[in-house]
DNA sequence: ATACATTTTAATGTCTGACATTTAATCTGG
DNA sequence: CCAGATTAAATGTCAGACATTAAAATGTAT
């Protein structure tokens, strides 16, 4: 592991890359310990804080986790799918947020993937799974619910449906595409029409999961996308039309 | 923004946290740029080696970049999809390789993932990306290939056909799936006749993508899958075979 | 007045050395 | 033999200094 002083680029940036590539080159196993801040120091030829700087860059990866005490140290964290999903998330919706990617982008690539998990849900799906989305659709039937709440409900039946597929892979996969776009989501305002269309086609989804028919868990997916773009679309138009009041009234 | 220094999380994490979730609600916009190492340092009742701790972490997450000179500072950045594509690749890689996610699961995820674009590519496909897949299926024609290259090909191939849906959200879900198989990809050993028969689908897929005939693109992949999981599985049952010849020999 | 060279300045990057805090291992007395 | 005190080794934090960078301000000559 060696670093070039002389680079343009930041010691620590030098440092951190270093040790990383010895992680993803093998070099490094989950939960070795790495030598100590002092050593590293001494080995790559720079102060402690800017060993720091690189083991914090490390950190915010969740590639290491640092222990106090007499036999503390940093050490190869094992990369668990549930820490992965957080940043997954995070870094998803910042994408969507950042990069003004439209609703009917989004909403197509979360279908997509949504029904790709489909057969393998049929096929897999546990009782809990089943019962995770009665529950969701239930919830989602109760007055009172506010859109928030409804979009929660909303993740949480959909990430279901996914968890059925039985592979960790796609669950996580996933999570990022139908997280991020709760943001998005929330945006809409469900009437009480809107919602009882959204649990009847739920309710569908539910019973073809049950019955484990593919085919009209599919159709119904792409049903509820179309209903989905169609709510998002007169939001916006709505949202235009006030605007256009607004702008009517200053004038 | 507040943290609490009687916490026992670090502070440098709390003070990331803090400037994170600033922008992610939005609160601080993109190129903004955020108060200097010395002001946060102030804001925050820290020392600068504390926050400089803080924006590592950030700047290690793409959040932020970071300028020197008179008019330099830390910046909110825009979040590429780029940036993200690297650090997706190696969050993907490091959970296949860490959690022992069998070359199956992995296989199936990727491929449902792929089929999930297919009829969105027969539909959008674009000649440029025809005429990406007709040179990746002419290169791994190509006799003295090595392996690395030959599946360094194939992602290649796969990503254009995932790229030609036309969704930057696919692209970037499905760039972390590929690519982080390559290196389980890698492992295999590609005979002449594997080689011919692979190519050969590929073929098939980049005729049914020009043809945009969305069923036999999936057709294809389907038998792609089941023949690529029948490599593995034979590269699998050739090493078991070896470690048991060796083990007699030892004994 | 403008173009170019120089100086200033404000920021990040880095270093040194110190102290605080945490935690496990070791020592010590009953 | 065990419980408490001590020690040691590591990370966490701080203070202050200097190095480096790059833009802006200034000065100067044409």
């Amino acid at each position: 592991m060696k670093i070039d002083p002389d680079s343009t680029v930041d010691l620590s940036a030098q440092i951190a890359k270093a040790i990383r590539d010895a992680i993803i080159a093998g070099d490094l196993i989950v939960d070795q310990r790495l030598p100590s801040e002092a050593e590293l120091a001494d080995h790559f030829d720079v102060s402690r804080p800017t060993v720091r700087e690189a083991l914090k860059r490390l950190a915010a990866q969740s590639l290491i986790r640092t222990q106090r005490g007499a036999t503390g140290g940093a050490f190869v964290n094992r990369l668990r799918f549930e820490d992965a999903y957080a940043q997954q998330v995070t870094t998803s919706t910042l994408l969507l947020s950042m990069n003004a990617v439209s609703f009917d982008v989004a909403c197509e690539a979360r279908y997509a993937l949504e029904r790709a998990c489909a057969p393998l849900s049929a096929a897999r799906r546990t009782p809990d799974h089943l019962a995770t989305m009665r529950a969701e659709i239930h919830r989602q039937g109760q007055p009172g619910l506010t859109d928030e709440a409804f979009c929660a409900s909303d993740v949480t039946f959909h990430r279901a449906l996914v968890d059925g597929a039985g592979n960790k892979v796609l669950s996580y996969q996933l999570a990022g595409a139908v997280e991020a776009m709760q943001p998005l989501m929330n945006m809409i305002t469900f009437t009480a029409r809107s919602r009882e269309a959204i649990v009847a086609l739920h309710t569908d989804i539910a019973d073809a999961v049950e019955a484990r028919d593919a085919a009209k868990i599919d159709a119904t997916l792409v049903k509820l996308e179309a209903y989905t773009r169609e709510l998002a679309h007169s939001v916006v138009t709505a949202r235009a039309q006030k605007a256009a009041e607004k702008e009517h009234k200053t004038a």
